[in-house]
This record gives C-alpha cells, structure tokens and sequence, in this order.
DNA sequence: TACAAACCCTATAAAAAATATAGGGATTGT
DNA sequence: ACAATCCCTATATTTTTTATAGGGTTTGTA
C-alpha cells in the first residue's frame, strides 16, 4: 500500500493539476479539500518541490503550481519520491539496491530472479500512468 | 517492498518445493539455510499452515512439508497472507476495502479510478507468477 | 512408559517507520 | 509596516514490523 505521504501527494498533484490556470494554489486549500493536515502536507509539497515537480511563490498571493505537464508526471516518480522502491525486494531494486543476506548467490536464486520480472512488468504499468491519466478521470 | 516476513516465506516455501520430496522438512533446516530466526520463521510458518498452504507433522520426525503443487501457489496469495492487500488504497482494494476518508465521493475520484486500474494490472502480474516460477530458475 | 524431538500457541519486548505537530525564519505584495 | 505565505528543522506520537520468550502438546522410539 501507498503511504499517506504519497496518497496526499497524489490528490495534491491532482488538484494542481486541475487548477493550474490560476496561476499559483495556496497550501491550505488543497488541505481543506482533502481533509489533510496543513502541516503534513506542507512538508510534503516541499518535498514534491525539492525534486523538481512543483514551483512555488512566497509571500501574499503566493503558492504552488505545477511545473510539468500532467502527462510527464508519472506515478513512478511519485511513488520513488516519498515512499522509496517500487520493487518488491531491495536486492532487485534500479533505485535503492541493497544486497539481501539471507540467499548466498542472488545469480542462483529463484526469487531474485522471478522478482526481477515482477519488478519491470510492475514499472511498465507505473511509468506509463500519469497525473494526466487521473485528471481525465476526474 | 516485501516485509521481511514475506520474504522469509517465499524462501521458505521454495526450500519445501526444492524438498518436497523428502517427506518433511524441519523448520531448524529451513532457518539454518537462510540465516533466519528460528523462532521468527516458526511463527511464519504457522501461519501459512493455518492458512492452508502447508502441512506438519509433530513429534520427532516432524517437519513441514507443502500440501499443494507450486504452481497451484501464486504470488499473490502469499502476499496477500502475510503483508496484506496488493491494491495501492484501501478504496481499492478487493479484500482488504476500506473507504478514504479524503475524497468525498469514491465514483468521482480520479485517483480512485486510475489505481483500480493499476489493481487489476498488478494482480494479473502476481497471479499468474507461482511458486513453480521461482523454483524453475533455482 | 520415559524421554527427547518437533511443532503449537500466545504474549510481550524492542526497533523502526509512518504520521503529525510545533515554531520560528525568509520573502513578498500592498 | 504588516500580513500572508512558503521554508526549514526538530521533535513528539502512534503504528507497524521484527524479534524473542516460554511453556504446551504430540509423536516416535528405546
């Protein structure tokens, strides 16, 4: 399951999404639609504006925006950014690699290996979903 | 990602597929082989006993041995056992549903719809994927 | 029948991660 | 000057995961 973080990030990318012709969207009334905390949701916005997806403004009549188009925002790249791996495993991760202790030889194990199918039907599915794709069935 | 439990399982049960042969497997072997708690995996394994996909046998010379042909034991079903649902919400999810609280009408939620799609898409993935699979590239 | 091997069951402790809150700082438009 | 708004970091709280503990029950065998 999707974090809370990530959820929030999708509903707030959304609602950028369909309100990026006012120019910039203020924090708290993302927050107020959804429910959410301003303060969880700020950090998270941040965050979503670290890496790159969003712009913002300060002071009076600032806030946030969209600076991608919806249909170069992938759900991988959400996903990725607040809750890590999208493989099921850390020894078959692109992103977050780890070895994993407890098989001797990951060439020789099975569940590496069918985890790394898994993995890139799983990716071909979440990088080819946008924030377009949810915006359109709004 | 996979819990550690799950994980351990999948090992787990591709020890008793590789063994499945021998009659019984002890749950000691099975720790020894990956480097897992024993009392850790124990409880795992009861777990996949009571829910029908493992037999035992007390006493001396006990063990466990599985009770279904692998490819009889998809992906999905150990997952879903032990790490919960494969949906990415709640709102999604066909065994674990539970209402979100932050959008207000679930049939008009884009983000609702797009991540039934990604549901159906995954399940497709982890249901066709079987213990039998894994085994075969051992 | 005694005994040791092995699974069965439940409770609880410890650690880690997710969720949420807090509070002040910096910037900007009016 | 001032209020609005995002920026940043730290910490508290809650939940989940991971691991351990300890005794109970069953079974094969000497």
């Amino acid at each position: 399951m999707l974090s809370k973080k990530t959820k929030y990030a999708l509903h707030a990318l959304t609602y950028l999404g369909k309100h990026r012709e006012e120019g910039t969207v203020l924090i708290h009334d993302i927050a107020e639609e959804h429910g959410i905390s301003h303060k969880f949701l700020e950090n998270i916005l941040l965050e979503l504006k670290k890496a790159g997806m969003l712009g913002s403004k300060k002071g009076k009549g600032g806030g946030y925006y969209l600076i991608k188009e919806p249909q170069d925002i992938p759900l991988s790249r959400v996903i990725r950014l607040l809750d890590g791996p999208i493989a099921m495993l850390p020894c078959v991760s692109l992103n977050y690699y780890e070895p994993c202790a407890e098989c001797k030889s990951e060439t020789q194990c099975g569940l590496n290996k069918v985890m790394i199918q898994v993995r890139d039907e799983t990716l071909k599915i979440l990088e080819n979903k946008t924030l377009q794709d949810i915006l359109k069935l709004e």
